[in-house]
This record gives structure tokens, sequence and C-alpha cells, in this order.
DNA sequence: ATTAATTTTTAGATTAGTCTAAAAATTTAA
DNA sequence: TTAAATTTTTAGACTAATCTAAAAATTAAT
């Protein structure tokens, strides 16, 4: 019976998971360092209990990737996470940029018991509310193909189905602008200088949006 | 500002909340350690600490009382615990018997804004699954009168209103003998040697119960 | 009212997680 | 390819929460 990790441990792991862009990526001290608001030294020392307990792979100066037992435990968290958002936002009537920090002390309740009734209770939802999808209790994820709004060129035209990132100032910039999930929009003009957009949304019209947002919405890729 | 109390402060303080029949007993060092299931010389050292911060009273040797400010957290943690246990049953559909545990994790869970909107989401349940009241998001409880159902003498009767304790052992004896909130009892019979009783429940006939059962089980005083 | 038993506190260590400052390794640039 | 800049690790220290062992205070029992 291996002990259950730490709230520490479990947001190092489910930091590693969500800085690696593929599984194999090594992921640097100070990578970590940031995105844990903490300093290197502590993270070097972390480094070496995670590496010890097999959680993660590491050779000295060269940042660590998840092992196997590592990445099941970070889709755990993520799991977590991600359902409690969909409780938050669609029982008790958060909005989507007030249910990340929230989030951040939900998905440490440990009981697989409660997120597994937690997940019929919502019924099973495939997808967050910022559009990331939620691993199942085998941490099977389906993530349908998606690209950023910033890559799209004129004419192309698409439905939103998600965000990058969940900084509340963003996401309410986005509902001042009416963009939210499952909208359809289409790229009337790109400007070569700044690389800013001119949309059409359907049903609300023409919108410019600068690349700082373009850039961190993602559209479905129709395949 | 003051910074919140941490997770372990947090469970002292309910700890002493709870042990002390009225605001102004003193709990005992022993009595916490007992409680906490930690040791003496720990609780001395977090006494003084509490003190300190003005969480409680203390003189050496003498037991502590919670300060005002203290009652305040303590009743605040209590409402989250109740409220996260009607979650659990109410929705969740977990027996009575099962979410204690759980919930003395998510009573930690910091943000007034979920607990007041998950209270509403709840309907402002007035009472746990276990009977107890749920404090108001001022602190105040309303707690109706009530007694053991061990003090009661042969021929009263009344309605079953709650349960001294949460263990999950008790619980699940009582679901098996069909005893339940809500229901009328009537005490049929009382045996002077062991204070074993024979009660009468509404539709499900007789029972024998004994007195280890009867001093967990409290009645509705009618005024 | 002494003595004995019990309770509580202090003293000294330990572990997890953190920090700063300095040393070592790696990467980048001249 | 050596020097400079950057990244990472180590060394040493700190805080919160815990423990064991021993001392001090209180309470109970002769
Ligand atoms: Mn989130
Ligand atoms: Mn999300
Ligand atoms: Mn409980
Ligand atoms: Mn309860």
């Amino acid at each position: 019976m291996e002990k259950s990790l730490s709230l520490t441990e479990e947001n190092y792991i489910k930091a590693i998971f969500q800085i690696g862009t593929t599984p194999e990526s090594n992921v640097s001290t100070n990578a970590l360092a940031d995105n844990l608001q903490t300093k290197p030294a502590t993270v070097s020392d972390m480094i070496k209990k995670l590496s010890y307990k097999k959680l993660i792979f590491y050779k000295k100066y060269k940042g660590v990737t998840l092992s196997a037992s590592g990445s099941k435990e970070a889709l755990k968290i993520i799991r977590k996470h991600r359902l409690w958002e969909v409780f938050l936002v669609n029982h008790l009537y958060f909005k989507w940029d007030q249910v990340h920090e929230i989030a951040e002390q939900l998905e440490h309740i440990k009981s697989s018991e409660l997120i597994n009734r937690l997940d019929d209770f919502l019924g099973n939802p495939t997808i967050d509310p910022h559009g990331d999808p939620i691993p199942d209790a085998n941490g099977q994820v389906q993530l349908g193909p998606s690209k950023l709004l910033s890559e799209m060129t004129s004419h192309e035209n698409g439905i939103i189905v998600g965000v990058k990132n969940e900084n509340p100032l963003l996401l309410q910039h986005l509902d001042k602008i009416n963009i939210r999930l499952g909208l359809h929009i289409e790229v009337t003009e790109v400007n070569d200088f700044d690389q800013s957009m001119q949309v059409k949304l359907a049903d609300l019209g023409t919108l410019f949006l600068s690349e700082k947002i373009t850039s961190q919405i993602l559209i479905a890729k129709n395949l």
C-alpha cells in the first residue's frame, strides 16, 4: 500500500504534466519554479523526492519527465479539477472565470468514490467549462483536434471549442465581447502588421481581435 | 487582513468547540490529544500558538476555552462540514455512514462564496444527515431541544431527531434495524439491570435496544 | 498533610517544505 | 574554443507540525 501523495507532491506532478507538451518532453527546473511560484532550489529538492518515488525520470541538469505512474496521478488530479469546475459552473452558477482557484483546492480531496459519483451526478461530461477534456476514470482523454484562432487565415471558419488558459481577466474579457464556447466564427480579415483579426460571429456580427486574444482561442479542426 | 488558519489549526479549533459542552467549559490537553489522535506535548505547543493568535483563552495547566473569534471560526468549519454532508447524501447518494470522513476534508476548502452557493443549492437545510443543526452564514444555530432515548422511561414517546456520533459501525447498525431520523418511537419497557429497552417504532413493530445504542439516539423534546 | 498518581509542560529531535547564497554544470556568444 | 551568461544543484538555515523523554504542576489517596 503506497502512501498517497502530499498536496505539494500532487501540485508538482500536475505542473510537470501541464508544462510538458509531449509526454517525453523534459521539463526544466526553472519552468517548474515559475509555474509553482517557488524557487529553483526548492524544485531541485522536490525533484529528488519524486524521482526516488519513481513518479518522474530525472537526470541532473537535464530536466524531468513523468513516469507511467506519475502520468496516471497527474490525470487523476486533472480529472478531479475539471469535474469540480463543471459542478461549480453548472450547479452553483459560478462564472467560468471564478472556478479555477476553487478547483485548485478541490482537486486534492482524496476519495475516488466521491469523484466517480460526482462524475455521474454531472452526467459524465467530456469537457470542462473552458473546453478542456475531462479524463475518464481510467485516465483516458479524448481530445478532438483543434487549432488556434491565430493560426487561421482569411475566410477560414470553425467552431470555438476552448480557451488555452484560465486567466480570469482573459475570460472576463471574452464574456464582455460575447465570445463563448460553441460559437461559429469566420475570419474575415488578418492584418499582417500585428496579426490582429476581423472576425464574424454567428448572429453577433463583426469583431476586431488582437493577437493576444486570437492566440488563446481554440477552434475545432474539422477533419 | 489576518492570515487564514492552517488545516491543523482549524482542526484544533473545531475539536475544542466540540469537546467543550458549554462555551465556557475548559478543554484539557489530554482530551484534545485524544480527540485529535496526537500527543499531549504536541497539543501544548499548538495551544500556545492559538492563544497567541487570540483564538483561545489559556492558563497553564488549566485547559482552554474558545474566544469569540475562535468560536466564530469553529462554527464556520462546522457549517461547511455539515453542508457538504448534505450534498454527499442528498445529491451523490452516499449513505449516512460514509460521509463524515470525506466531509473532514471538504470542510477545509476556503471560499465563503462557495459555501453560500452550496447552501442555496441544497435549499438552505437546517440539519445534516445525522440530525445535527447547520449554522447559518452568521454562525447562528437553531437546535430544537432533545434528550437521549436512554433517558426516557416506560410509555414515553417521541420523534427520533439525531444520533450523538457518526461512528460508521453505529450508523450501519441503525440502518440494519431500520432506525432512521424522523421515526416515531415509543418506549414499551426499560430493564433496570442493564438499561436495555424494548421500543415500538411506527409501522416497524417492536425492537430490543441495548444501552449502548439508546445512549446514542436523540429524541425531540416536545415543549 | 505528605505521598503517590496523573496531567501538563518543557527540552531536544525529526520531517516536509521552503528560502538565500554560493558553487557547479551547461549553454550561448564572442 | 575560450569566456560570459544562464541554469541547476548544493549547503545551510528557517518554520510548522510532530514525536519521545524528562521535569514540573496539579489532583487524588492514604
Ligand atoms: Mn482550472
Ligand atoms: Mn478548466
Ligand atoms: Mn460528520
Ligand atoms: Mn454530521
